[in-house]
DNA sequence: GGTTAGTGGTTGAACTTTCAACTAGGAGCA
DNA sequence: TGCTCCTAGTTGAAAGTTCAACCACTAACC
C-alpha cells in the first residue's frame, strides 16, 4: 500500500516541482540572449573546464546529463555554428573527441557572467547561507539515491 | 560586475541542478510504465481535481505549466487516446473546455499510487520534516520571485 | 588467427516542442 | 453600426529529442 503525501510534504513537493521548472525555463530564456540553451551551455562549460578543452564524447554526454544520441545530434549543430569541432581518437579508433574552438571559448566567456548573474538573481541570492548548506545536503542525498537505483537498469542515458 | 559563486554556493547549485534533472527523468521513466509522461500526468491530475473534471484550456495550460500551443498539441494526442475530450464553451464562444473522460479518470486512478510512491522513494522520504519545511520555504520564495520578474514580459507561456 | 561479446559513436525515423501566424469571437468606444 | 484592439485557442513548419538499429572497433577467450 502506498501512503499519500501529508500536507507538509505536499507543500514541499509542489513548491519544489513548480519553482524548479519555472527556474529552469527562466535561466534558459536568459541564456537565449547569447544564443545558447541550458544544455548547450552545459556542454560548452564542460569542455572549457576540461584539460585542453577537449573531452571524449561519452564522458561529455555523461557529465552534461545528455544521452549519447542527443549529444551527437547537438554537436552537429554546435559544429555548424563553429563552437566545437570533432577530432578522431588515436588510442581508441572508435572514439571521438569533442573540442572547444576559439569561437566556442569566446561564446562561453561572453555568456558566463550573465548566466551566473541569472543564477544569483533567481536563486542563489534568495537563500541564506544555512539554506545553501541544507540544500546541498538534501540534493546530494537525492542524487546519490538516484545513482544507486540506477545500477542494473542503465541501458543508455 | 557580476560576482562568481563561492564554493558553498557552487556546491548547492550543482547538487540542486544535477539532482533535480535526474529526479525529473526518473519520475518520468517510472510514469512511463503507465503510458504517461510527467506533463500528461500533470494535465490529467489538474482535470481530475477540477470541478466536474473540466477546465478551460488556458487555465489548464497555466496550471500545468505548459504553453497554450503545447497543451493544444498534447490534448490532440490525449484525445485520440481517449483520456480527454474537448467541449466548446457557450459563455465565450472562442473558448473550449478540456474534460476528463471516464477512461482518463481510470488512468489517473491507476497511475497515481505508483507515482506517489516514486515521489516518496526518490525524494520525500529522503528528507526530514524540518527539511521539508525548509524546502517549501525556499522554493516558494524562488517561485514568487520568478512570478514578479515575469510581470511585463509574459507574451505566451 | 577466428569467434564472440561488448563499447563508442552515429544515424534516420518517429515523435514532441517551439515559434510565429492565423481564425474567430469578445470589449470598448465613436 | 463600424472601428480597433484584445483574448482564446489552433495550426503547420521548423527545430529538438528519443528510440532502436547500425557500423566500426576493442577485448576476451579459444
Amino acid at each position: 500500500m502506498s501512503k499519500w503525501l501529508t500536507p507538509g510534504e505536499m507543500r514541499a513537493w509542489r513548491a519544489y516541482i513548480i519553482a524548479s521548472r519555472r527556474l529552469y525555463e527562466a535561466l534558459d530564456r536568459d541564456l537565449a540572449a547569447h544564443g545558447l540553451s541550458m544544455a548547450d551551455y552545459e556542454v560548452i562549460t564542460q569542455l572549457s573546464d576540461a584539460p585542453q578543452r577537449r573531452m571524449r564524447m561519452s564522458e561529455l554526454a555523461e557529465n552534461s546529463l545528455l544521452s549519447r544520441s542527443r549529444l551527437s545530434h547537438r554537436m552537429k549543430v554546435l559544429e555548424v555554428a563553429g563552437l566545437v569541432q570533432r577530432e578522431s581518437c588515436n588510442d581508441d579508433r572508435r572514439g571521438a573527441f569533442a573540442v572547444l574552438t576559439e569561437k566556442g571559448w569566446q561564446a562561453i566567456v561572453a555568456a558566463a557572467p550573465d548566466h551566473v548573474s541569472s543564477v544569483r538573481a533567481r536563486f542563489i541570492d534568495l537563500l541564506h547561507n544555512d539554506e545553501h548548506q541544507a540544500l546541498a545536503g538534501v540534493f546530494e542525498r537525492v542524487g546519490e539515491k538516484l545513482k544507486e537505483n540506477m545500477v542494473g537498469e542503465c541501458s543508455d542515458n
